[in-house]
Parts: C-alpha cells; sequence; structure tokens
DNA sequence: CGAATGGTTGAATTGTTTCAATGTCGGTGG
DNA sequence: CCACCGACATTGAAACAATTCAACCATTCG
C-alpha cells in the first residue's frame, strides 16, 4: 500500500490553516483501513474507539430502532469525517457505518484526539464547523419531513444524492454508487413501493432513469423545479 | 436589576471545570436582557451577533420555510445555551428565538467568542459536546419522523415538554409554559387538528387533561407506554 | 440453472388532511 | 360590568396521499 501522506488532509476544511509539518505529525498517527463493501467501519452503541476520514469509496450512516426499522442518516462521500463520537461527548457511536463500495478509510484513536486538539487549538474549531454543518443538515431534513410530502422529500434527496456523488454520463448524472429503492425509501421516510411509484412515474416523464440499485437524473433542472414546487 | 453573578453560569455543563476567577471574567463581558412575551431575541438569517443563555422563561426556536410554514425546532429552557451560530460557523442564525412567556437572558458577543475559546480552552470542548447533543437529538427526530405515526410522535413530544418543563399539580403534570394544538402541530409535523383529534381522544381515557394553551398529563406511564407502542 | 435480491404495478385499505361549521374562552373597550 | 371580538379548540364529513397486501417480472450471482 502507498505511504500515507499528508497531502490527503491538505484541501480538508477541518485542516485548513494548519502547515506541513503539522500534517506530517497528524497523519503519523493515523492508520488506514480497507472496508469491504457490505462491511461495516462500526456499529451503532458499540465503544467510540476511533474517529475517521474516508479516502476511496462510499458508506451509508444508519440507525437502527429498537423496533428494528432501518433509517439512512447520511452518506459519507471521500474526504469527510465520520465516526466523530468522541468529539459529540459520547463514548458509543450513535449510529452504523456501512460501506456500499470497497472503501478506504483513515483513523485516529479516539484517546489521541484531546492531544491533538491541544496542540492544534484550530482544529476544535474546525470540529464546531462540522457538528454546526450537520446540526443545520439535521434540522433541514427535519422541516422538510414535516412540511413536504413524499415526492418532493424523495426530489430533495435525489439531488442532494446527484450533487455529492454525482457522474456524468451521455444519459445524464448517475449516482455513482449503488442505491435501491429501499435506500432511498429509507432516506425519506417512506416505502421502497412509493418511491418505485415515483421513480417509474419520472422515467414516464423523462426526468431520470432508472435500472436495478442505479439512478440516473436526466433532467435536473426540471427535478429541481419539481423538488421546490415551483410549477413544473 | 440585581447585579450578574457567577453562581448563574455555575453549574452549567458548558462552564463546568472553571474557577471562580475564570466565571467572573466571562460574566464581566455578559450583558443581560428582557425578552417580553411574543417578542425575539433574534430572527432566522440576521447577522448573528450574539450567543446566548436563557436564565429565565421559555423561548420557541422555530424555523420559517419559504412556502410560509412554521417548524418549531425545540423549545430552550433555562440554563441552556441558545442562538450559538458562531460557534457553528454561521454568519446568520439558521432560526428565530421567540419568548413564549416573558423571559431574560444573558448574552455575549459573537466577537468574543474566538478569545473566551482561546483563554478557556474548555470552553471548545463542552461547546463540541453541546453540538453533539444538538446532532442527537436532530437525528432522533429525524428517526421518529420517519417510523413513526402521528400519535406516538405527539406522545413523545408531549414527554420531552412534560420533562423539561413539567410543573406537578394534583390532577397530574402541567407543562409549564402556553402550548397550543398548533404548536404541537408545528413541533411533530402535523395538523392543529390532528393534535385535537388525538389530545380528545386521550382525555377521554383519562391520560392527559387539555385546556386552553395548556396540557396536564396525568398517567405519564401510560402515555410512556403509548409512546413507545407497547401494549397500551 | 435455480435461488435470491431488487423492482414494478394493481387493488384495497387506512391514517391523516382538508374543508367546514360551531363552540368556548379570555381579554378589551364601550 | 358586560358585550363583543379574536384566538384557540372541537368535531363531523369528504377527500386524498401513501401504505399495505399481493402477485409477478427481471437480473444477478453462486
Amino acid at each position: 500500500m502507498a505511504l500515507l501522506d499528508r497531502s490527503l488532509l491538505a484541501d480538508m476544511p477541518l485542516f485548513a490553516g494548519l502547515g506541513p509539518a503539522a500534517l506530517d505529525d497528524i497523519i503519523a498517527e493515523a492508520r488506514s483501513a480497507r472496508v469491504a463493501k457490505g462491511a461495516t467501519v462500526f456499529e451503532q452503541d458499540a465503544d467510540a474507539t476511533s474517529f475517521f476520514v474516508l479516502l476511496h469509496g462510499h458508506l451509508q450512516v444508519l440507525r437502527i430502532t429498537p423496533a428494528g426499522a432501518q433509517v439512512i442518516v447520511r452518506y459519507v462521500v471521500p474526504g469527510e469525517l465520520f465516526g466523530i463520537a468522541v468529539q459529540m461527548g459520547r463514548a458509543t457511536y450513535p449510529a452504523t457505518a456501512l460501506a456500499v463500495v470497497d472503501s478506504v478509510a483513515l483513523s485516529w484513536s479516539s484517546i489521541a484526539w484531546p492531544r491533538m486538539m491541544e496542540r492544534f487549538p484550530s482544529l476544535a474549531v474546525g470540529m464546531m464547523r462540522t457538528l454546526g454543518q450537520r446540526i443545520d443538515d439535521a434540522h433541514g431534513r427535519v422541516v422538510e419531513m414535516s412540511t413536504e410530502e413524499v415526492e418532493r422529500r424523495v426530489a430533495h434527496a435525489i439531488l442532494r444524492l446527484v450533487k455529492q456523488a454525482g457522474r456524468r454520463g451521455d444519459r445524464g448524472i448517475t449516482i455513482d454508487f449503488p442505491i435501491s429503492r429501499q435506500d432511498v425509501a429509507e432516506m425519506t421516510g417512506t416505502t421502497l413501493h412509493t418511491v418505485s411509484r415515483i421513480l417509474s412515474g419520472w422515467e414516464t416523464r423523462g426526468l431520470v432513469e432508472g435500472g436495478r440499485q442505479k439512478i440516473t437524473v436526466c433532467d435536473p433542472h426540471r427535478l429541481f423545479l419539481l423538488a421546490e414546487n415551483r410549477a413544473e
């Protein structure tokens, strides 16, 4: 495997403002690990022994309710932090991180965090920004679920995924990892049946193109208008 | 008005671990302000010039959508931080804070925060804890809205309010500030009609007692079972 | 090739909203 | 002090969006 290099961290918001020497110090403490598709990096309620940065691949972060229902909290894309339970003052992970494709992550021991933060106080600022961003996203989702009906929620979810992980193709922009109707349902609080009907409807109207665990958005602008409920 | 005293901050998680001298320093920079019932402390999208601690009273934090729908993000109870947009790396407040009863808040200038944090690094840790708690709450709510039907969401919301702001009376535990059916609807993503029907139903069964802008929980345990969907 | 996983689509059902009407409480002003 | 107005609440009936139930098809993979 290639040697770990500070360039991996250089353009992450959390590490912005740190010099090369600092980045070298920080990366010297990191370990990297492969995660096979379908494997978990950590599981809900397990001891939060590490925190992570995704280098390669895509993860689902999901919560499972006592009743057994799954909810996808977010998708992690390369360059993002995840598993930051310690920083949140928690002893255990609040959710499970599952690789949806073969992935690679960098990890640091949780107990290293206080020391890192002491040496580089800007890490605390960056972490608060990250946490703040997550709060904002989560509140945005609460607002969405409170005020919008299913079709528009699905439209917003798809557009978010396209933005994060869209790959341009000749028929439109495709979400760059396998995603099932069930997954979309678990992101939007509905059933796979409803998602299937909605996507079929859109396909008829030329907005998207479906496929097994695949979604291609052919007309992002019209989908956006639909999501915002402005005419159509 | 009474002089500001460090004891106001002493038992807040954010300031835990700071000595008397530090608390004196911090409170010396604070200003206090009365907020009349119905007035706002700050409004959504306004410049985040200050951050706050509630000393007395109760606030609603609400988001308004472009379409005009309101969603109550949370209720602020005495001792809690609010308006911490700067710490989240934002220039503007993401929501509006509205006093539901006459209230008193302590405030600090946003520009004082970096200096405070530099002098007392434990503030950063405490703030990350607070932010983490908010993320957890918000995700919990997303899960709830994704997986539970309205009646149980309303039950959970009422139980949370009772826990935060319940006042023991002879007929049960009453929520200690005026709260309408519409408010409960805006917390749970439903309509005031549905909330009214649900509360009426509960009243018939002896679980709660209603009233104008008033909710008294007579049988918290049975309401809890209903919220958890375990028998009834 | 067979089994498993993912997807589609009709039909029936249901929880919730929408529409509408009416009632009640509390404060304000004549 | 009482009348009236506005805000809050209740409750029926109709409409509807989404779920549930069910059957079936397609694709992938071992």
